[in-house]
DNA sequence: AATGAATGAGGATTCATTCAT
DNA sequence: GATGAATGAATCCTCATTCAT
């Protein structure tokens, strides 16, 4: 008898690896062979079950947005205040889980193969699109009219930190990077108070 | 006599190629035959002059970031006052030789190509630093022992502008981009004034 | 489940069309795609099994010098005084399988490849090594202490055919050769008789 | 005005740098532009003069047999006895000027292009002949009708040792290799003196 | 006489993808 | 469900050769 339920326990293999070692390595240059046997399975598998090179990848893009989202859905769940939540929204992206060399790498990739793959592109607007609005919603509270362009400046930083890490040899230090940003919205509110 | 002094009339050319291909496909997947023929030349000259492929795109690099460079000592010629000069170093990086399409997707796929070339990820290494020295150095009289932090929030928002634009649908605004990161700007100078 | 123990039966196949087709072409300017299809595959399924041309190469060589080595054994398992045993070394090298133009091309080009090629020059000393010991211990009973000088003479000769024999238009005389040598070692034993 | 005699300088210069470079890499693998900067010209003036890489490596191959016939003649006219005319021949194979790794390999590589090359082929049955046909003249008057069978014996002796020596690791001693196929020379003649 | 410029064919190698079992 | 077999297109790179000057 056939092993049963056997997709969904290959496709999450597969979807990390693909993660792995598109970080590993630092290019989309990855090839499906590689992918799939460090998922411990055949190339022809990973077709079966995904269809094509593409296919995966955008996979492993859904995957870490979904993990991203779902940080930042945790964070502002458990955020009290409207400075709470701010935070909860900027740290969600600092997060060992999602800011590590891997990941970071893979990201950059995502950027890459929004260029050529129409699919991704989507899937990385609604990820911009999400974390402006996630910022903007916290800082209206706080900040008013000005809200929006301050989120746009606090995405626009934590993209950039995204970058700067991605090329350090050293490890990324999420909590150091989450504190610069921090820093940053506290500009925010004192040239607000200022006022 | 062969015709003489051709070697530095092709290089030019195929670097330039090189960023137009490189951006126009968005990604390092650009084969030398392309490159070579935008530049007019056959794929042989190209490995001819430069020896390989990655060598073409560390030329194209090159070039890209001496622009970048020349325009921001340009800047910083014309700059009077304090403000001029953080000014300057901004608007360098968005102005319309640097912020277009073409030259943005090449950017992202540099630091693609730095995780697998070494001097690649020199070179921008040395990108980042000029950078942040260039906003610290213009923001010590203004923000004295806080410029450093600011030219750091500064160059991860222009970095992070990058990356959006770079996913845009639309063409780039180098203008809007340059007065949102002098938006940014304001606030640290407020903040400042505000103690 | 696939096509299953191909692999064993490719190699064989690839390894027979080296052989011809360096035989053949005369020179180790043999292009992987000509071999692949001598052995009825595709180019890419030559290096899926062996890597690189090389490891084709010298694949080819193993198979040359372990079927001339099987023909050794042989002679010298149904030799019975020592000198059948010396006939039987000597035999083995001009036999039908071995002493064939395409096989004594391949042995020139193995030479060559030994220039460049580490694991090919091993694989040859370890060919002339053995040549030299075989002829040794079977000329020992009947020369004593000359045996060794004398083993260096008949194998010197025997390569010396086989560069002679490549270069004729003529289909290589195994027998002819052979008994060249033998006249040569008849020489040898004269001349200890005569002391 | 142009500069007139130049041609045998090139050619020469030419030919001398082929030799040094095939027997340098080992192989027929020698790019005309290696060549051409070993000479110290363009590879354009090496095709200027020879025509074709295969012109060049004729030339280069006339030239080795040249000086090899030369150094045949030289050694014949200063030997006295029949003796000393076998010595000559046998000699003049061994000689440094001869026996030196790179002429070695390119020897070897002379008999690799043969096959591919009519001319070359041409070029190598010749020098065949007439080392077989020296070393049968200089043998007539010491063995009579056997001369013919020891010349072949020694002619493939003499050619197996180059290909031992082609293999080896250290510097080829020509002084060992001319004793070698002295001693068997010896044979031959206390083989004659046994009857 | 001599050169650097330029080409383009050819070849090793990689890899996504398909398929039979 | 899963695999190894197999393909062939694509690409980098090399190099003999030609040519204008």
């Amino acid at each position: 008898m056939p092993k049963l339920g056997m997709e969904p326990i290959r496709r999450a293999a597969l979807v990390k690896a693909t993660i792995a070692e598109i970080g590993a390595r630092g290019s989309l240059d990855v090839t499906v062979a590689q992918i799939a046997k460090a998922a411990g399975v055949s190339s022809g598998l990973a077709h079966h079950y995904f269809g094509g090179k593409e296919d995966i990848f955008l996979a492993a893009m859904r995957h870490t947005l979904t993990v991203y989202g779902a940080g930042v859905r945790a964070g502002l769940a458990a955020a009290g205040t409207p400075r709470d939540r701010v935070e909860a929204v900027v740290k969600a992206g600092f997060s060992p889980e999602n800011f590590r060399a891997e990941v970071i790498a893979a990201w950059l990739n995502f950027y890459v193969l929004a260029k050529t793959s129409l699919p991704a592109r989507r899937l990385l607007i609604v990820y911009q699109s999400r974390l402006r609005s996630n910022l903007r919603h916290a800082l209206r509270p706080l900040l008013g009219p000005r809200a929006a362009a301050a989120a746009e400046r606090v995405a626009a930083q934590i993209d950039g930190l995204y970058l700067r890490e991605g090329l350090a040899a050293r490890d990324p230090d999420g909590a150091r990077a989450a504190a610069e940003v921090l820093a940053g919205l506290d500009l925010e509110l004192q040239a607000k108070a200022a006022r």
